[in-house]
DNA sequence: CAGACTCCCGGAAACGTTTACAGCAGAGCA
DNA sequence: TGCTCTGCTGTAAACGTTTCCGGGAGTCTG
């Protein structure tokens, strides 16, 4: 009824066109002037006034639907309580934010139908762009990073013919570093918690610890190699189930929740860390440091990864036209006190002595 | 051009006039069966294959624009790396999620201008609600809370006449929790490392931390009372500063990340947890456990404050002329080793204690 | 067999913007 | 004075959907 004489929203609130009658100008000057684009002063006045006055705020759907831009980016993850996500999270959404959009972030828990659905969806000119760091990859997921109608950056390892941007690490030869410091530190019977293996994080880890111990000569005893998902209770669980049939003198944990979880399994059972068992977590998260003692860990470049795949990304929506690119970030290890290397064989002093440390040595 | 014949959309993809035109009937029907409603088996058949044949995807802002929703619903907190938001963050998520929408996370970094710029750009209309949660509310955030387009519900304290749903607890009370606990454990030098008190749960965290020190009739002693900020390295530095100066037999903090901080500043300067100094944190997050000795904590109900305000928002996005709700959540203390009842008179071990050490200091 | 009822369809009008286009007034110039 | 040029303005057409509404074909009932 009321409706088109008062040019107000279906919920009540005023539009372009509520301002423009109030101001008596046309809803194309109106919006002229609010877009600050010409207008003379009088009418500028005007609109300003009016707008003001019925408390005018622009329907962004609508612009956008008009623009063919929204100005937001998503980020979708597995799981965002594992700290390696919110450092990556926290370098994309610098970078986004330096060109004026907003960073929208959305957690999968890993349910492949979840982070289909997202991007079937959710992209479909909800955002931009998006980027995504799937652990697992499936045909069928290939399939929708294929043919998104929103340009889509991938953090992670992807088949090497799939035309999509993306973003890797070697994280295969980031076990290899753990494994080489610790075998340098005199450590041999080197065990490993990994997450689960039909993950490309899980699968890659686990080659690269079987390559390490290998190029080392060092046979692989099955027992000292265990499996959980990627966080912390299923660590320390599967640390505890290690550590009740085997005696590693070194653990290397496929993430740094893993290892912390191995840390607290490894102090429970009265072992010491590093002098019985050295520790070495990976992705180098700050939970690193936050433990006691701080925990060794390969750095994957989280933050450079997020960093670049954001370039990727506004590049891409810049230019949709460009060829896929992929960039690749080395790993690298972090020392810190739960692996410094320490005389094994000195005798353990009677009093549990603290943990002589080394500074720690970003490799 | 070609563009009004072939009916696709600026970019060159399909719509729903691509599909309509392919299968030789009306826009209209083309959108019926699309949204699976009516079509004659035939129509149907005819709409379905010429949709796949184009690859067609809905686009998802044009149809909010006609339906005058989104599906989406948005949280806006400071810190995504504070683990009580990842807790608060998952609730909410399963309640959404149970409603057919989709939860999107933006991170404020606290930038108070970010969090109203996000009330005042993001929410007009491109989420159906927001749930915020901010740990500064100045008169300009509380104006743009209560005129937003979409509705909004608050996690936190309010101003009692905010005119805003709200879902709080009463970190006052709880904080009272730890220190009866402490008290009745035999400890009397209470510390507490808080976090700015400029913000809403600092100073009601201070204000707790008084008034159950005066309940007790203990003098407070300034000199025990350290503030940094929220985060893991600002409360470890705090503790560090904080145990220069005083000899504290208990620590409180005013949330886990800070007192995992602390725990390490204690186990670095050689203090025994819970034997010399007992530890108690706040929020209760997996964090908590994640420590050893395991951190007791005061729970503030992060996890069902999340479901609540989901479910206060979903109510409202339903019916938006409700009037508006608060409801409080109560705080419970969560025992564990870090302050579990140890017998203080035994005699420290004839070893001293291992020499303090000021390891690397991250703030 | 007529009338009412059901089902399906297509045209067209929304949703709230931005913007191409054309018209119009005034200023500058020959 | 007449012409062009400039700067503003309003009309209307997009953007890609959903949905109201009226009409036509078929079915059931009396």
């Amino acid at each position: 009824m009321g409706r088109k004489r008062l040019q107000e929203s279906a919920d009540g609130r005023p539009t372009v066109h509520t301002v423009a009658a109030r101001a008596g100008v046309s809803i194309a000057s109106a919006s002229r002037v609010l877009n600050g684009v010409g207008g003379s002063p009088e009418t500028i006045r005007k609109v300003r006034e009016a707008a003001a006055e019925v408390g005018y705020v622009p329907n962004a759907i609508a612009r956008s639907l008009q623009s063919q831009r929204t100005g937001l980016v998503a980020l979708a993850v597995e799981d965002i309580g594992n700290p390696v996500y919110v450092e990556m999270m926290r370098a994309i959404e610098s970078v986004v934010a330096a060109s004026g959009r907003q960073l929208l972030v959305h957690a999968t828990g890993g349910r492949i139908d979840n982070e289909t659905a997202l991007l079937r969806r959710l992209a479909h000119r909800y955002v931009d762009g998006m980027i995504v760091s799937p652990i697992r990859v499936t045909d069928d997921h290939l399939a929708a990073l294929v043919d998104s109608p929103v340009p889509v950056v991938v953090v992670g390892q992807l088949p090497a013919d799939a035309p999509v941007d993306n973003v890797r690490t070697d994280s295969r030869t980031g076990v290899g570093l753990a494994v080489d410091h610790l075998v340098a530190a005199g450590r041999r019977r080197i065990g490993f918690v990994n997450g689960p293996l039909d993950t490309v994080p899980g699968a890659a880890r686990d080659a690269g610890f079987r390559a390490a111990l290998a190029g080392h000569g060092l046979a692989l005893d099955e027992r000292l190699v265990e499996i959980g998902d990627f966080r912390y209770a299923a660590g320390r669980a599967a640390a505890e189930r290690l550590l009740a049939r085997a005696e590693p003198d070194a653990l290397v944990c496929a993430n740094d929740l893993i290892a912390v979880g191995a840390l607290h399994a490894l102090l429970a059972a009265g072992r010491r860390v590093p002098d019985d068992v050295a520790l070495v977590g990976m992705d180098d998260t700050e939970l690193a440091q936050m433990t006691f003692p701080q925990l060794s860990s390969v750095s994957l470049g989280s933050a450079e990864r997020g960093r670049r795949a954001a370039e990727l990304l506004l590049q891409r929506i810049a230019d949709p036209a460009l060829p896929p690119r992929r960039e690749q970030v080395a790993p690298s290890l972090a020392v810190r006190a739960s692996s410094a290397a320490t005389p094994l064989f000195l005798p353990a002093p009677a009093e549990p002595a603290p943990a002589p440390r080394t500074p720690e040595v970003t490799a």
